[in-house]
DNA sequence: GTCTGTACTTAGGAAGCAATTC
DNA sequence: GAATTGCTTCCTAAGTACAGAC
């Protein structure tokens, strides 16, 4: 093994040589929460039985569990079988009532007991075209098999999106399309017809038809969309529910994916692949040891019944594009997730004790002679402090896309003394721009690892790849991953942001919202986080701005009456009428153009949709005076209005009535004011958010017992922090955090 | 040590839905 | 009551991590 000297740093081999950690055990106590929390080790007892006869000897109808209140209280789940299905009921709502976070946590390979379920729900069969609907091709409508319609029918009605203006997704669809025809038996009229030129295809028929049917669905009654929702739901019970270890536990995904063309992400070279229909051959079941098999659907079989209960999924099936496989498992609020759920989090707490060690390590081993310590110590620094991934190898078949481990010479560029531009594109395309500074040594180390020979297209660290990454992760602390770091900072990063809030009492909990996420965005930005601007967002902007604008001078103009209500008053309270001055002329009459402009849209539109109700019902039509009349109201207002501004505010005999005394003014300037609090607030949150996606960390990365400890400190409802789903998701952190909880 | 397969989390966009505005 | 808008949920792609075979 020759060491080769490069620089001042011994050069071993790229990715060959073996690694020496610096083993560094846990030797700390590791103060898990005050929860009531204990990670008991039990012992695995791991039961695997696969490819079992795949027929079951037990027809379900004759499997009967009731569930019912024990004397002591327990919830026992009850099975109940109809015709085709278990039913599963819990009386009680166990699945409500289970509090494995009072329980104490199991640690073993097992993750439970018994498991029932009823399969996987498969999409509906190709409904084909109506035959006047077709291809046509160079110019001819062309009858196609109905496999290969399917498939022309998934291209034809995306041709208005950006998917299939993309030459790639076309080429691909386009080859997977002509397999598809050729396997079935080509174009069936006219019979000779070849489709060969994708330019000749002409899907507007199609495209037309199926634009015609979402129309249809939008356009019907509250109560045919009812009936429809009704029959879905009813067709999807089943399969809602499964019964793990006796409890009733939601399932997350148990549809089974549609037919489509794949959509991939970024420069996808498989983007427009034609993905397969998948059949109950390919499905894979998960059960419980001795839970009945849940009947296929007629004339199929299930794949293999497997009962392995060291996994979390009910079912699975392979994909024909990658190969890869596809999971049926529990939703994000049943037991098994909250406790990996909660698990992730507490080792991301447990990190807070090795930081310090980590941080001094790392920053000694950037002085390292040895290539290789060099290139950990700078990816651990990357990782830690610009919370990137680990940034795994990836295929020629897949999205160029790169992590911390992955980084090419020319995803960074350097400016002495020590200022680094990172610019790539990270998972799902999404590119990381960032212009920051490093530490000095970090700085070095990165320009050394760009030296000559290295070019484009090399690895920056190209001793490293996340396992080796990991495997030195671990000697620091045990389970510590890349990944860690990110929840780690993220959580960290939003407990420092509370820390530093200053928030009263008596602010508005729509104020202390914007302080929340305010932080929340500050993880975002760190996890670089992002969503595609909307395309309305600037006339939203806009409009709101508009709004403010109206509502302020409305509040002026309410100051002005008071005025002429009781002119002294001026001379009391000099700074409450200082803004009538400060808004002026101009700007009173802009509020005042922008009124007229959308009234006389909203009476044009009034009576345009007026009038079309009429002639629906056959009834005599407005007259155009009618709208002449109120485009005239309008302008008469408006004039009205510039008089006003010009004269200096004299208002009329009517208005001044309608206003009110001294009390009732004032009460309605207050209630402007507030309003114009919450319009200001909103739209500056609504802009900051524009770009920076606050979901995914609030998701994924910062421990929900923060946001419950916001929640109780600072008063603010914890409807306004979760969503429905996300306080299903995170109950065992509403029920366990108090307003004292630290991450 | 490398490759492959499996199992799980994390991710943005699309679709659906509810609140708001007209 | 319809249209619009913005938020929530759904969908499934795209990552990480690691075990086991070679």
């Amino acid at each position: 093994m020759a060491t080769k000297i490069t620089g001042s740093l011994i050069d071993e081999q790229p990715l060959k040589k073996k690694v020496k950690l610096s083993a560094r055990k846990n030797d700390e106590e590791i103060p898990l929460s005050k929860l009531k929390i204990k990670l008991k080790n039990k012992e695995p007892q791991v039961q695997k039985i696969k490819k079992e006869n795949l027929k079951d000897e037990r027809p379900l109808n004759k499997l009967l569990q009731h569930s019912e209140k024990t004397p002591d209280g327990e919830t026992e789940t009850k099975i109940e079988s109809n015709e085709n299905s278990l039913n599963i009921k819990s009386e009680g709502d166990s699945e409500e009532s289970y509090k494995w976070w009072e329980e104490g946590i199991q640690d073993g390979v097992k993750k439970w007991d018994t498991l029932q379920h009823n399969g996987v729900l498969f999409p509906p069969p190709y409904e084909p075209l109506p035959s006047n609907v077709k291809l046509i091709y160079d110019g001819v409508p062309v009858t196609l098999p109905l496999d290969a319609e399917e498939v022309a029918g998934f291209f034809g009605v995306m041709i208005n999106t950006d998917h299939a203006k993309n030459p790639v997704f076309q080429k691909n669809f386009f080859a997977d399309f002509q397999k598809v025809l050729k396997k079935s038996g080509g174009v069936v009229e006219p019979k000779d017809t070849k489709i060969t030129v994708f330019k000749k295809c002409d899907f507007s028929k199609i495209f037309e038809y199926y634009e015609s049917k979402r129309e249809e669905r939008k356009q019907m009654s509250r109560a045919d969309k009812k009936k429809i929702k009704d029959e879905k739901d009813k067709l999807e019970e089943p399969y809602k529910y499964c019964i793990l270890d006796g409890r009733k536990e939601q399932v997350g995904n148990f549809r089974v994916e549609p037919p489509s063309l794949f959509r991939g992400r970024g420069q996808h070279p498989k983007t427009g692949c034609l993905k397969t229909r998948v059949f109950p051959e390919d499905i894979i079941l998960n059960l419980g040891p001795g839970s009945p098999v849940p009947e296929p659907p007629s004339g199929h079989q299930w794949g293999e019944i497997r009962r392995d209960n060291t996994v979390q999924w009910l079912a699975m099936w392979k994909e024909n594009i990658f190969n890869s496989v596809k999971y049926v498992r529990f939703a994000a609020n049943s037991s098994l997730k909250g406790i990996s759920d909660y698990k992730k989090f507490e080792k991301a707490r447990e990190l807070k004790i090795h930081i310090d060690a980590i941080r001094d390590d790392y920053k000694k081993k950037l002085y390292s002679k040895v290539m290789f310590e060099r290139q950990i110590a700078v990816a651990t620094y990357l990782i830690d402090v610009f919370a990137l991934r680990a940034g795994g190898e990836k295929g020629d078949d897949e999205a160029d896309t790169v992590g911390c481990c992955s980084l090419r010479y020319e995803h960074i560029e350097l400016f002495e003394p020590n200022n680094v531009t990172f610019d790539f594109l990270g998972k799902d395309s999404i590119r990381y721009y960032q212009k920051v500074e490093v530490d000095k040594q970090v700085f070095k180390s990165l320009k050394l690892f760009k030296k000559s020979p290295k070019k484009k297209g090399d690895q920056l660290f190209d001793r490293l790849d996340p396992s080796i990454l990991n495997k030195h992760l671990q000697g620091y602390m045990p389970g510590l991953t890349a990944k860690v770091f990110r929840t780690y900072n993220a959580s960290k990063t939003m407990q420092d942001q509370i820390d530093a809030m200053d928030i009263k009492a008596e602010e508005p909990v729509q104020e202390k919202l914007l302080k929340y996420n305010a932080a929340n965005r500050e993880v975002a930005i760190l996890c670089n986080h992002q969503k595609s601007v909307s395309k309305n967002h600037e006339t939203s902007m806009q409009k709101a701005n508009d709004k403010i604008q109206e509502l302020l001078w409305q509040k002026i103009r309410l100051k002005k009456c008071l005025l002429q209500l009781k002119p002294d008053l001026k001379k009391i309270d000099k700074k409450f009428f200082a803004e009538i001055d400060d808004f002026k002329k101009e700007k009173e009459l802009e509020v005042i153009e922008k009124i007229y402009e959308r009234d006389i849209v909203k009476y044009k539109r009034k009576f345009t949709s007026e009038n079309e109700k009429r002639k629906e019902k056959s009834e005599a039509l407005l007259p155009d005076e009618d709208l002449k009349e109120w485009l005239e109201s309008a302008e008469k207002s408006r004039a009205d209005l510039i008089k006003e501004v010009e004269t200096g505010a004299d208002f009329s005999e009517e208005f001044m009535k309608k206003s009110g005394d001294e009390e009732k003014i004032r009460a309605k300037i207050k209630k402007f004011e507030e309003r114009i609090q919450v319009a200001f607030i909103q739209l500056k949150d609504r802009d900051d958010n524009s770009q920076v996606s606050l979901g995914t960390s609030k998701i994924n990365y910062i421990d929900p017992r923060l946001s419950v400890m916001f929640s109780k400190k600072f008063g603010v409802p914890i409807e306004r922090l979760f969503t429905k789903t996300l306080r299903d998701k995170f109950t065992w952190a509403i029920e366990s955090a108090d307003e004292t909880w630290r991450f």
